[in-house]
DNA sequence: TAGATTGTTAATCGATTAACAATC
DNA sequence: TAGATTGTTAATCGATTAACAATC
């Protein structure tokens, strides 16, 4: 294992940390053991201990953690202080859903694109973005900097437009088509999958009868 | 290990099986070895046995496994060859796009009512559902079966609202609130929490810088 | 100081991979 | 039959949990 490795189990985690302790600092609290901290998130304060500690000692002996700072750390750790730049392709039911909603932009998700090929839905607002044409992608992509796309298109195409959103160093993606995207070394996908959970849903219903 | 037990890394699996296997038939595949199906999913040959042994022997000794019917088995045990009747509560940006979605519907997921406690919003048609008053949500149970409720509401109400689902008898849920649902044994969450899925992709854009 | 709680090492547990006899 | 590939047992690897000395 490499220094600084940091395994998937513990990336995954990262995330609820964040959503947890801005909860407790909603609420006012300062302070939190591994202990408190493990009985609201459903872990043992072992693995909260073993879990910050991939990033530094955070913690103090006798006192616990401090909850604002903690929670700074981690957000910086995930990136969520900074701003990254986001343009949605495809203007269907899911594309939509994601350019109207406001909760991604307390975290520096920005949207300042999206695309579609349909002409009914082009030069159409959607909660103040204008749907521009695909064909004007690769123009777009040479005078802004994209951090992250999300493609919302249908399966056939995804891998098409990511092919070509690479080309144009597009690095991040969030992809909500059924495919597993083929992407190279240097770039990062997380998958929203929605079909595969209702279908764990439906398994887990099967299994309680 | 109680029998029969199948571990939470394997279910996981399973809706991807599932879609691959789904491409394979389309594409006419009628026969695939462990070895092959690892290649397309980026799987050993070895896991993929393990997993599918599980539920049993489907495969054959020098010959692999027959694609349709490994397939329709996989169907089976997730139980997508069963009705399940829905309901979304929650008329907002994700509630309407899970109404509108008809790609669950293959699977036999139906969106039966769609509930929302917006004035505004009460009485719209959203692909060919009305949006009922949340305060007739309770006479709908009584006079229908519920299998899953799509959480699609702020997150100060969800626990209120599966609460309420619950003494009703509904025993799956799909969250897509950021809240982390409390739920007694015989019911079940799939949890699509889409800011931490945009968080980890922006750790993993820092790392490879 | 005494008590509490971390950081960290060691032990355990579970999941993945390798190996190979069984068999189509 | 010979070759291929499964089903299954054993070995390895990694993640979680337990334990405890360090220290606030």
């Amino acid at each position: 294992m490499p220094t600084g490795y940091v395994s998937e189990a513990v990336i995954r985690r990262l995330p609820s940390y964040y959503r947890h302790l801005g909860v407790l600092a909603r609420e006012g609290v300062a302070q939190i053991s591994s202990q408190e901290l493990g009985n609201r998130m459903q872990l043992t304060a072992s693995q909260i201990r073993q879990d910050i500690n991939c990033f530094g000692g955070f913690g103090r002996q006798g006192y616990g953690y401090h909850v604002q700072s903690l929670r700074e750390h981690i957000g910086h750790i995930l990136g969520v202080d900074q701003v990254h730049q986001m343009i949605i392709v495809g203007s269907g039911n899911i594309g939509r859903a994601v350019a109207r909603s406001d909760s991604f932009r307390s975290d520096g998700f920005q949207t300042i694109a999206l695309f579609d090929c349909d002409p009914e839905k082009i030069g159409k607002n959607v909660d103040g973005l204008i749907v521009q044409d695909l064909e004007s992608l690769q123009g777009f992509l040479k005078t802004n900097k994209v951090d992250i796309a999300v493609i919302a298109v249908p399966l056939v195409s995804a891998q098409t437009i990511v092919n070509n959103l690479l080309s144009y160093g597009v690095k991040g993606f969030w992809n909500f088509a059924p495919v597993d995207l083929q992407l190279p070394d240097d770039a990062s996908v997380v998958n929203v999958h929605l079909d595969e959970g209702l279908e764990i849903l439906s398994f887990r219903l099967l299994q309680q009868q």
